[in-house]
DNA sequence: TTGGAATGTCAACAACACTGACATAAATTC
DNA sequence: GAATTTATGTCAGTGTTGTTGACATTCCAA
């Protein structure tokens, strides 16, 4: 029998079965991963499009409107009324640049900093115990395969922020 | 200093900066891993919710309407509005049970088990190319992480499979 | 001064989720 | 056999989040 694995490893992990199997892990990994996040949102009038625009926004504290429209892949009048509702509420406030007049530079207030960290407890409280029951190396392939898995460009804005991108 | 590691490991994997990482990964991936179908389903009038029944019909043939209720954690409404237009162009026939008469088994047709292998075709490709892009060992820490991030209820789901459910 | 970039806004629409209410048929239980 | 429960379908209304298209404003830059 000629040996399947030219490289001299085992190609097993490349069945149809087993990629099926990684599949519905996503599927329903993002289902837990999301759900701590909305039960927050939901006693409140928001939904995950908010939860995206406060973490992103407290990521990158000064971030453009532009910058954000790229990061979260819609349009502007998508963002621009969950924007709204934020800065309704107080949750977010817009300055305007000062070398170019024409960005709104975002940031947290006091009340977007606590939904945020509530928000952010809770989701992170899920992977902390999953990263824990899984164990470093473990944690180490996942972060590379779901590297591998982004788009180029999905992938450059998720390592861009090593070195600060605000 | 005290040995900040009681059981000798580092547990510098789970820092505040090492999760934010891993939630950033599960976003921008998500976005990577549903892409490919989205293209596809945009030239027709169906959505990811279409794609959903779908692979879980193809996976269970003969799966009833409740039990696919469960699995995509979606109201029957929701789920109805979609299957009709499955059964509509001919992608999925029900039959009526044969001990139970008041269940409906889910089958695919031939021309839903095309819509089927095109979709998944184009999922597979990309996260084959994860995987082999990652390596085997890698691919063993994703399938971990993601298993122990799932609420018990969709892990039982998702290891059910295994022996067979439909 | 003109063109384009960054942003905001109005209107309309679609996908996909939800709740609530009601209907039907068949199985199950008393 | 009657009452209840289960499995499914359907109608109506609502909400979140996305989309296009069009238009206005402000301001940087050539």
């Amino acid at each position: 029998m000629a040996d399947p694995t030219p490289g001299g490893e085992s190609l097993l992990f490349l069945t149809d079965e087993n990629l099926r199997k990684g599949i519905e892990a996503m599927f329903f990994a993002y289902r837990g991963f999301t759900a701590d996040p909305d039960r927050i949102l939901e006693t409140m009038d928001y939904g995950r499009a908010h939860h995206r625009a406060v973490h992103f926004i407290h990521r990158s504290p000064g971030t453009t409107v532009g910058n954000l429209l790229t990061i979260l892949g819609v349009t502007k009048q998508s963002l621009n009324r969950v924007l709204r509702t934020l800065f309704d509420d107080g949750l977010v406030e817009a300055r305007v640049g000062k070398q170019d007049k024409r960005e709104r530079h975002l940031h947290l207030t006091e009340k977007g900093r606590a939904l945020e960290r509530a928000l952010s407890d809770a989701q992170r409280a899920r992977m902390r115990a999953a990263y824990r029951a899984a164990g470093p190396n473990a944690v180490q392939g996942f972060r590379t395969v779901l590297e591998a898995m982004m788009d180029p460009e999905q992938r450059r804005q998720y390592q861009g922020l090593k070195e600060g991108s605000a």
